[in-house]
This record gives C-alpha cells, structure tokens and sequence, in this order.
DNA sequence: ACTTTACCTCAAGTTAACCTGAGGTTTTAT
DNA sequence: ATAAAACCTCAGGTTAACTTGAGGTAAAGT
C-alpha cells in the first residue's frame, strides 16, 4: 500500500488529464515512471500530488518551463514531504502576491486612465501596470494634453 | 492635426509593437487601416489607444479573439470616445475583479493546502479556485485521509 | 539623381502545451 | 483461450500570437 504502482490510466482518470499528457509531462521531466515487465509505465503515488502542483501552478500563469525549474528543488530520491511542498507553495505566493498587487493597480487605475486623455504607451499604469517601461526607441512619448490622444 | 494619418514605423515605434504586430493585429481584425498612393498602410490617431488597450487586456490574459468580441462594441463610422472606452474598462474591470478574487483565494489557501494531506483535484481550491469541477469521470475522487496522499 | 530607409505581400517558421492517429504489444475480463 | 481494453512509440497536427525572410516598391535624405 506504500508506493503503489499506478498505471498511467489510473492517473489519467484520477487527475482529470489525458494520458498523451502525462506522457507529455513525464518527457518534459515533470514527473518520472519506472516500467514494469510488458514496459508499461507506473507511477508513485506521489505524482498525482506533482500534477495536482503543476496545474495549480498553471492557474496562476506560470509556465511548465518554470514549474520544472522550481520542481528541481525536490528531492530526487526521497519521496517529497509536506515541508518540500510548503516550500514550493511559499515560493508561489511570493509571485501571487505581485500577480494580485499589479492586477489590483491594473483595476484601480483602469476607469480613471482608459476614459482619460491622458493615456501613453510609456508612462500608463495600464501599459505599464508596475514594471518595465519598454526599451527601445528615442525616448518616451507621451501621449497627452500635447497632442489630441484619442 | 486632426485624424492624422500615421505611419505603421510611427504607430510601432509609439506604441512598442513590431511592425509585423500590426499587420497582424490588422489581419485579425483589431485595427483598421487606409492606404495611401503608393500602397501603405495610414492610421488615424485612436489606433495607437487601441493597441494600449489591446496590451492592456492582454495583461489581463485577456485573448486577442475576446478582445475583438469587445471590441465589436465600439462604434466603426467614428471615432471612439471616452465613453465608448470607459464602457470597456467596466467590463474588464469586472473580469480582473472576479481575477484577483480567484487569486487572493488562491494564495490564501496555498499554504494551508498544498502543504496538507487533503489534496484533491476534484474538490481542492487550490485546483478549482473557483469553479469548474472536471465533467468527465465517474464520480469525485478525494485524496484524503483514506489513502496515502503525497 | 541616387541611395538609404521604410513599406508591401506572402509563405513559412517559432514556442508552448498539448492532442491525434497509425501500427503494434500487454493486460484484463469472460 | 480469446477478445476487448489499456499501453507503447513515433510522427505529425493544432492553436495562439507572433516573427522572419524573400523579393520587390515607395518615400526620404543628401
């Protein structure tokens, strides 16, 4: 009843994903499988709670590239434990709080600034809800009380 | 000075997209563009907040096809106004709203469940923050207490 | 006048995150 | 002992949102 070997099916259906992604996830180096006599995959029990981290992670925009990198913190040998997890989970809300903070500035300033005249590409909250002003170009042009800007 | 017919080298330069971008963007229906004798492409001044707004709600992980849905509620023989704008900022608001809604509950969770043995896809907040239970498969199954979850 | 620089079109390539299907083997159920 | 259900691999397809490149015209700078 330890580290039972879960057929790829059983998985599927537990987890709600399709086997062609598990396949997927498992060739990206999400999750791992050993195979048994007739090469047929199996897992630990543990990989139900992995997809379960993965999709959670996606919810909040974050992308496979990235979960696989946090992913690298597990341990390989042992099976991760709850204080493995917690510190997944932490990392993961430093990055949901910024997420909800620009979201909040984003919705706080949207009425204000997308009715106003005032509205540019470099300096609006809305373009630019927290962070970086892009790059390129000559210089900040504003669009505003300098030019008609609708 | 009014109406201007801008360039698609100015409206890229302005508003921090590529000129491929736009033609893009025009191609799905997202701007509009007249031509000039020799063929290219003129923009009249309320393309550049347009695309502001397009990057907005793109932010929002808004997609470009939804945004075309929205923006099929901005009048076509004139130029938009204020109002017309702030009455899509009102719908966007109400979708960040519901998204910071999701997050916050998201995050607060977080730790307490992803670090906890209850883990479910069908039932966990973590998984379904909100909403949706998955349709398919025959019946709920919980990670809990009755088996080993991690 | 001449040479850059800016545009144009159209086809094809790119990345992420999967999905589908063909052709063949293993398990499981009866 | 079979037939059905579940797996396997590998190649190629899909969608979104763009980008790149080739081959050619227009506009701008000197």
């Amino acid at each position: 009843m330890e580290d039972a070997n879960l057929s790829v099916g059983y998985v599927a259906k537990r987890t709600g994903v399709k086997v062609s992604t598990l396949h997927f996830y498992e060739q990206k180096g999400l999750i791992r499988s050993w195979r048994n006599q007739g090469n047929q995959r199996r897992y630990k029990r543990d990989v139900l709670r992995r997809i379960s981290v993965i999709k959670a992670a996606q919810k909040l925009g974050i992308s496979l590239q990235s979960i696989h990198q946090t992913f690298l913190g597990l341990p390989n040998e042992r099976t991760p434990d709850k204080n493995d997890w917690a510190q997944l989970s932490k990392r993961w809300q430093k990055q949901l709080d910024q997420q909800i903070n620009s979201l909040t500035k984003l919705r706080d300033s949207l009425d204000g600034c997308i009715g106003c005249g005032c509205l540019s590409m470099q300096s609006c909250p809305i373009y630019n809800p927290d962070d970086v002003l892009e790059e390129e170009g000559p210089g900040p042009v504003i669009l505003g009380r300098n030019e008609s800007a609708d």
